[in-house]
DNA sequence: CAGGATCCCTTCCGATACTG
DNA sequence: CAGTATCGGAAGGGATCCTG
């Protein structure tokens, strides 16, 4: 239970669920379309989502290689859930953003 | 939207506030109702939860004092999209399991 | 192009001891 | 009871270089 919550909870694992939900992409096109992640963090985030069985991946035998990653029947279905999650987000953040700065105000005295 | 991700997949965060999600709780009820926290990462977890809003903190000025911990209603608003994601991590850890069995029996060879 | 290997710095976090 | 303070090991993650 934990485990499968810590990798929905890590930070490049939600953005790369998201982006792969509109279609695949391959590694070059991830790291251009997530900015900020780093070739190492890109590849290790995609292994353990593959690893989960979220992502697969496909080889192209092509000079040089290609290889696209998708998401898989199991990896689509988490979309909804997290989509609420992102949801209630989007619709909190300034609530919290406030509480914030009220309670930094607070400490700062 | 990352950094109200990010608190929402610490794995302690989530823990704590399902725990709260039936009655408010002291601090010491809280460190027995969620085993393997430590006293340390209980009051940091809550002091950001405190600090987002999701969670509000009342002094009694007994002797010894008591501290009682409860969900705001910002913090109850995240219950639902939270269960969802948690509804779809009981849903499929059968199948996720089944996934990484199979990604570590073929990386074994 | 896709990714493995290495170095190294930073952050996390548990254990322990102390306080109002 | 409900914390705070400090230490030290473990882990996270960026930068860089190398390969099929």
């Amino acid at each position: 239970m934990r485990d499968v919550l810590d990798r929905v909870g890590d930070k490049w694992s939600t953005l790369l669920l998201s982006v792969l939900a509109t279609r695949p992409h391959r590694f070059s096109a991830l790291l251009r379309a997530v900015p900020d992640i780093s070739k190492r963090m890109l590849t290790q985030t995609l292994r353990d989502l593959e690893r989960d069985g979220l992502v697969e991946r496909e080889v192209f035998p092509t000079k040089p290689p290609a290889v696209e990653y998708r998401l898989t029947a199991l990896g689509a279905t988490i979309l909804e859930p997290l989509g609420g999650l992102m949801a209630w987000a989007d619709r909190s953040h300034a609530a919290i953003r406030a509480a914030r700065a009220r309670f930094d105000a607070l400490s700062g005295l």
